[in-house]
DNA sequence: AATTCTCTCAACCGCCGATCT
DNA sequence: CAGATCGGCGGTTGAGAGAAT
């Protein structure tokens, strides 16, 4: 069970794909939709599987790809989405427009662990490295002991270790504080970060006055916050404005004052506020997904999704898209307009950037013509999959889930 | 110039949950 | 209800390019 029969089946190709077969399998999902991805190949005359057919659009022959190498801005993005979300890449890719989960994947790997480590961060935990180590001998100390005292250890599943469930906020199974889960294996590779280390990092610490109850604004603060980030999607860059020029974080120990400098150039939108009562107030857009993103649009290159303080304190969240809608049509296509296709470009209008292949690339800048494009034809195709293509529609629909749990959410919550 | 090493990245593999039959 | 199928995900691999020796 599980297995793909594609996978049994003889004759099928494997290795790197040809121009050929990229042609084939353009035009036949440019033409037609992908629909169901096993019948992909035989439709589209490919010895492949549907699998492998549906990972090269994914990952190579989809137009909203962005190509080229990563911002800065991109990196420090991935570096902060992963401290919340671990290794889930398809979700840190949602949150990065035109690129794929494997290309973060791949630059994680081979880029960004390196970098947090010549940094002094662990880059599983985004604790400094020392920390880290200091951790592992307690654990390694403990274990020992747990070990004489008990048989066999405690299988703790992510629920249990991590209960906010990140990706889909749901009633049921949000936590508000998970003070009770303390076992944080920081060994392991790539677990989110726990709450409580969100909390640190925030600086949303025990100082708060409200922290006696078990439902504390603040522990909101760094889940939620981050919540709303991840949810109001793809173009939103999160920010942590402290009115305070930046400086270590003063509840950091002085031999870690490297570190969180460190921390101030690689998480330069995650400096740590001061401990201070926030407050944040939750305005949730309304579902129609085109008011949101006019929405967005109509705001200046700064957007508050919740900014006040209850007693005037210096801090504040902001939520800010990275730059005007109107002026970069981050959104591959834009959904507020009828000719949605002709719009799709590439994303950073960069050329120089695109690393299509020598015919792909003539192809795509051919079809970046209003008056000459293959997505010209896929808007006046009617075939029962090309109406809108599925893509447009996954990303579509996965802003709008994003607006329905947030929704949820806020609802469970009631008012902060 | 030849060899080895390192790095990048496309693609594969195996698993899982959802859906279909 | 059980098995089959599918789409999706994260981990891993290996080819190729470039750097170092």
């Amino acid at each position: 069970m599980g297995r793909h029969s594609c996978c049994f089946e003889q004759k099928l190709r494997k290795g790197l794909w040809s121009p050929e077969e990229d042609e084939k399998l353009l035009g036949h999902i440019t033409k037609y939709g992908h629909g169901c991805w096993s019948s992909v190949p035989k439709l589209a005359g490919l010895q492949r599987c549907g699998k492998s057919c549906r990972l090269r659009w994914i990952n190579y022959l989809r137009p909203d790809l962005k190509r080229g190498a990563f911002s800065q801005q991109e990196e420090n993005l991935i570096i902060e989405l992963h401290a919340v979300l671990g290794n889930r890449w398809s979700q840190i890719a949602a949150q990065l427009p035109g690129r794929t989960d494997n290309e973060i994947k791949n630059l994680w790997n081979s880029c960004i662990k390196k970098k947090l480590r010549q940094g002094g961060i662990d880059p599983n935990t985004h604790k400094p490295l020392s920390e880290v180590a200091k951790e592992e001998e307690k654990q390694l100390t403990s274990q020992k002991n747990n070990e004489l005292s008990k048989p066999k250890p405690q299988m703790v599943s992510m629920e249990q270790q991590y209960p906010v469930e990140v990706s889909s906020v749901t009633t049921s199974k949000v936590i508000i504080n998970n003070k009770s889960t303390s076992t944080n294996n920081m060994t392991t590779s790539a677990p989110p970060p726990t709450h409580e280390f969100l909390l640190e990092r925030f600086g949303a610490s025990n100082e708060s006055p409200t922290t006696t109850t078990s439902c504390r604004p603040c522990d909101l603060v760094g889940y939620f916050s981050f919540q709303q980030l991840l949810n109001y999607g793809s173009n939103i860059g999160l920010s942590i404005n402290h009115h305070h020029h930046h400086h270590p974080n003063p509840n950091l120990p002085k031999s870690d004052a490297m570190i969180s400098e460190f921390n101030s150039a690689v998480y330069p939108s995650l400096s740590p506020p001061t401990p201070a009562e926030i407050k944040p107030t939750i305005s949730i857009p309304p579902l129609d997904n085109n008011s949101f993103y006019r929405g967005w649009e109509a705001g200046t290159s700064s957007n508050n999704m919740s900014s006040s303080s209850s007693n005037g304190s210096n801090c504040s969240f902001e939520l800010q898209s990275n730059c005007s809608l109107s002026e970069n049509n981050l959104f591959p296509w834009d959904l507020t307009t009828t000719d949605k296709e002709v719009q799709i470009q590439a994303l950073d209008g960069d050329t120089n950037n695109i690393k299509w292949s020598g015919y792909l690339h003539s192809q795509f800048l051919m079809n970046q013509n209003p008056h000459n494009t293959i997505y010209n034809e896929m808007k006046s195709e009617t075939t029962p999959f090309s109406n809108p293509p599925a893509w447009q529609l996954n990303h579509q629909n996965q802003h709008q889930q994003s607006i329905q749990d947030l929704q949820r959410l806020a609802a469970a919550i009631g008012p902060i």
